[in-house]
DNA sequence: TAAGTTAATGCAATCGTTTGCATAATACTT
DNA sequence: AAGTATTATGCAAACGATTGCATTAACTTA
């Protein structure tokens, strides 16, 4: 295997100059003639000449590369993010590694680890939901790695953070369905160690109140994520003797697995019981019966906001003391 | 920024050793003795010492990174082949840069540019439906770099393959159709450039006609696999004078979209006409009507798989001469 | 105890770039 | 024509690791 890559010390030779000459005229230095200049950018294109990343690194510390860890991939919201982020990204001449934490904090620690050894140039982050203890982002910062979270960010760590307006979103869509005359309404949040959780608990229950209801603590329940809770949480909803007649879940995948046993137990979702969800993926559109409402919550655009808070982050010479904390705003679509 | 990275040299004057010293107590030489390397690695720990990759590479010549370019992140199919190539290349301590074609061979081109630049020491890839043109693949090579295709590999270019047998599963599911008493069967399939559709067409066709029926030419549609083809050619399915009773798909997405502009037209997928289709993904668990039968396509071992082939071909030093063609076999799915 | 082994460590070149500091070549004054 | 700018180039030392070869220290053994 191993076929061989021109160098610079290559083109100096055939071009009897010395190496920083041709070093110096790949780069347009102007201290370069321009006659010697065209004869080495012109050889080094005849002879596929691309710099060896690892010299260069060598000398500029800079891999040109950030990291991203974020749980699934297969979530339309994180790949939506990352098209975001790489577009941005890409543009201003880095490549992206891409790691799944599948929602494990082992698999986001080993991530992170990774992407030291690497030396990434920057980190973007979307927090597993058993994350709770935040060292490995501290060495990050001992490294000199910037980092920045988005969406699942962290609750009393200070760092960059890109999310939505989930406190607003989940007033809103409440809100919404009050006015509709819909009052016994549920939620089926995340972790309760998550800030964005917490957020959009927050909203529901000022909505709640705001509007005169009762807030019934039978009504909140929080889940891991995984379809199994998604079951049984929702079992227990539904096992209440004063059944809600709506449901706010935490996204759109919790909506379509609450959805699913409800079906199993003979209820029509959105017939029988309401569903209103975060997130407004594509693949809902497709549903025979979505979600009513839904939160929409930008994924591109936040991928897009990270990314560009990181490049500067990483372009700023001098340690950040302040951290940037951007909130987009959310908007509420209607489904029937 | 830019905070200090402990390096092999630091270790060595602290512990007054030579650097070659530490390079090879860290490696567990033989030759240095075991007080020695007691203190070498205890140090090195204790600064947390990293090895800087650059200069590594630099001597070894290996980046320890493979690179994957790919359609789309957010089709499940192609993030579940993600999952199966990571979890064998980073269980060999290897890297993944992943990039998205969203089909278009401009960006697929760029992403292996870019690769190369970044001296990845292999590459995994699943062409754009654009793709025609294989020379940056060539290029690979040139630069001694393997690369494995799977699921939408490349016609008459020898290189590492892996994919499902799609013939036999079009067979199959055909055949399946047939038994049903369904005969009137349409395909409608992805671009008549990659050879998964033509395999795609023959294992259908020769269903077809072994079972004696009659092979309409006005059943078989293409497309480019975006939405609005999915429409027009489902639209100009449904114009026939002699409609189709049943449709087999490219993929679950296509089949997706196909099923929405029925619905528009007023008929009930899988009732007034039937789907079949290939892959079989999670989200069609969610659907009120899913496709009535599927060929599954095993996206996770396909990734594995392709990962295994790679490291292979990056481990050996010679030259390969013959390429790897793996054909996973399919199997049909029943919804019920 | 001198000679011969063996075990432990060090030297220095190398990988492909970048870059501060010379130096050489040319052009510009007067 | 000699002195001074100006422009174009080259030297050599980094960057942080690896590794073949040389060297030193320690230990046997007759």
């Amino acid at each position: 295997m191993e076929k061989h890559q021109t160098t610079i010390k290559e083109i100096a030779q055939a071009l009897n100059v010395s190496i920083s000459t041709v070093s110096r005229a790949l780069q347009d230095d102007p201290r370069i003639g321009l006659r010697t200049k065209q004869r080495v950018t012109d050889l080094a294109k005849s002879l596929h000449y691309t710099p060896n990343p690892a010299a260069v690194l060598l000398r500029k510390k800079r891999t040109s590369t950030i990291g991203v860890v974020l749980p699934y991939l297969k979530e339309e919201f994180f790949s939506m993010a990352i098209t975001g982020i790489e577009d941005v990204i890409s543009e201003k001449g880095y490549n992206v590694f891409v790691s799944q934490s599948r929602d494990s904090y082992e698999r986001e620690l080993k991530a992170v680890k990774s992407f030291i050894n690497s030396r990434v140039d920057g980190v973007i982050v979307s927090l597993s939901v058993e994350t709770e203890n935040y060292d490995h982002f501290k060495e990050l910062e001992e490294f000199g790695i910037p980092v920045v979270f988005f969406d699942r960010t962290p609750s009393n760590f200070p760092a960059h953070t890109v999310k939505c307006n989930v406190l607003e979103g989940a007033y809103k869509i409440v809100n919404y369905l009050v006015e509709r005359g819909i009052t016994k309404i549920a939620i089926l949040n995340g972790s309760q160690n998550m800030s964005v959780c917490q957020e959009r608990y927050d909203g529901y229950a000022s909505a709640i109140q705001n509007n005169g209801l009762h807030l019934n603590p039978d009504y909140v329940k929080y889940t891991n994520l995984t379809k199994e809770e998604a079951y049984t949480k929702t079992l227990e909803l539904l096992a209440l003797d004063d059944k809600p007649q709506a449901i706010l879940t935490f996204n759109d995948y919790v909506a379509l697995n609450a959805m699913q046993i409800c079906k199993q137990r003979g209820l029509t979702p959105n017939k029988d019981i309401y569903f209103v969800s975060f997130a407004n993926l594509p693949i809902c559109s497709y549903m025979e019966n979505p979600p009513i409402a839904s939160v929409e919550q930008f994924a591109y655009t936040m991928g897009e906001t990270a990314a560009q808070i990181l490049v500067e982050a990483m372009n700023s010479t001098q340690k950040t003391l302040s951290y940037m904390e951007i909130v987009l705003s959310t908007e509420i679509h209607i489904h029937d």
